[in-house]
DNA sequence: TTGCGTACGTGATTTTTATCACACAGATCG
DNA sequence: CGATCTGTGTGATAAAAATCACGTACGCAA
């Protein structure tokens, strides 16, 4: 691994396909989503961070990898999985614009190997801060600090809600609760999503999601369309 | 003092109801936990912290409970769990001393529901820390910082592990994960637990943990035992 | 001692979920 | 056009877990 990479210090390989292409610093379109944070601490965003385009689908994180950088959202929506010993991508959460994946943030100067997976699911923009940095902001800018903290409240109780899911309750309620959460996400009531993925995400199979799926569909909860689920009430 | 009362105290107000009944403070023998603390922040615990005896069983945070007070374990044994809509007590993880309830930690100056339980598995001792002054020691204390960061690192893991177990697996792995982490927590190899009691916590049935259990014994994994489960090869 | 409460063991049954087997529909590509 | 790839729908079956219906054992207190 060159030099020039480690310096720009990005999350994994994938990465680095997009260096090249990355857009001029224009972190001042993306102030009001910082809207409390210091105006020292938004110079330092915009002076130590890195801007970096993600495509849909595209791997931002991946498990076992080593974590060198804080990831702030942009735009676009960011997905997080927990994997399994056989590869299966168990859903966890969404990150939205103005969020930020909890363990990278946490990470603070050693270097850890995450545990998690995280996806694009649209097009995404980030914020690629190396650690190094960000353990002085915490002790420099307030706001950095109840940003974190609060990132962390949210994580946390963000992972308690999937725990009640998948500890009490059945499959037809949490695929529910999935398309809900994707509807709210998404901000849309279709949602372009195959039932294979679904069942993949709840760690569960195709053909319960479709048997139960056509349940939801009976009960005129939501409509199947060719490619797509439309949410009619949930 | 009657049971009532020190739960209504415990839970209701800020432990100060009953600490007339407690012991002096002498938090110098626990000086070795935090062996990295500056001795600015070791006094500071020492002046604004409170030491809270509790007896076995007792529970010290309920579910929808505010939360005032940082709350760190000096001895004992302390149990979390995420409670369900029915009333059923899912367990998540153990608190050692040293350690802290990561809910209570992060909940800044705003006062914030619990969305969790805790319990004394054994007599405990706790130091308790009202939050405004846990909020200061974040930026006047580097070594604040990282036992808050280290907590929720921690905190945030177990949970991640505690995911895996119930996405991922069926109920005989379940129960010997359950059962090898509460050899590790207590460490002993005989464990004083009812089936019914892992029942619960691991929102299982009473038949299926006496099913499996006898099957472990099968195996030689685990011997039964009159009142308790002994651990031989896990 | 008897009666009661609590925990346990176990067969039978049901519910829930996973798996298997196979057919079908639409897209893509040479 | 046929071949192939993905995603789907569905019946049959199997496996995992929950529930029901008992009977048993032990501690404890009236």
């Amino acid at each position: 691994m060159s030099a020039a990479f480690l310096k720009f210090a990005l999350l994994n390989y994938n990465f680095a396909h997009y260096l090249s292409t990355l857009k001029p610093h224009c972190m001042d379109k993306y102030r009001y989503m910082f809207k409390d944070f210091e105006e020292g601490l938004f110079a330092e965003l915009k002076s130590k961070g890195r801007i970096v385009e993600a495509k849909a689908g595209q791997s931002l994180l991946e498990s076992g990898q080593y974590i060198r950088n804080t990831m702030i959202v942009l735009e676009g929506l960011v997905k997080l999985f927990r994997e399994s010993d056989e590869g299966s991508e168990f859903f966890m959460y969404h990150l939205h614009p103005g969020e930020s994946c909890a363990l990278s943030l946490i990470c603070d100067r050693n270097v850890r190997a995450s545990s998690v997976t995280a996806k694009a699911v649209t097009d995404a923009v980030l914020l690629v801060v190396p650690l190094e940095h960000t353990e002085n902001w915490m002790r420099q800018y307030r706001t950095w600090y109840h940003f974190v903290v609060g990132t962390y409240r949210r994580r946390y109780e963000e992972l308690l809600e999937t725990i009640d899911h998948i500890a009490f309750q059945n499959m037809d309620e949490r695929l529910e609760f999935y398309l809900r959460r994707h509807q709210k996400a998404l901000n849309s009531n279709v949602l372009e999503i195959t039932n294979t993925q679904i069942a993949q995400e709840l760690n569960s199979s195709r053909e319960v999601v479709s048997r139960l799926m056509k349940k939801l569909s009976e009960n005129g909860k939501v409509r199947l369309l060719k490619n797509g689920i439309e949410i009619l009430k949930l």
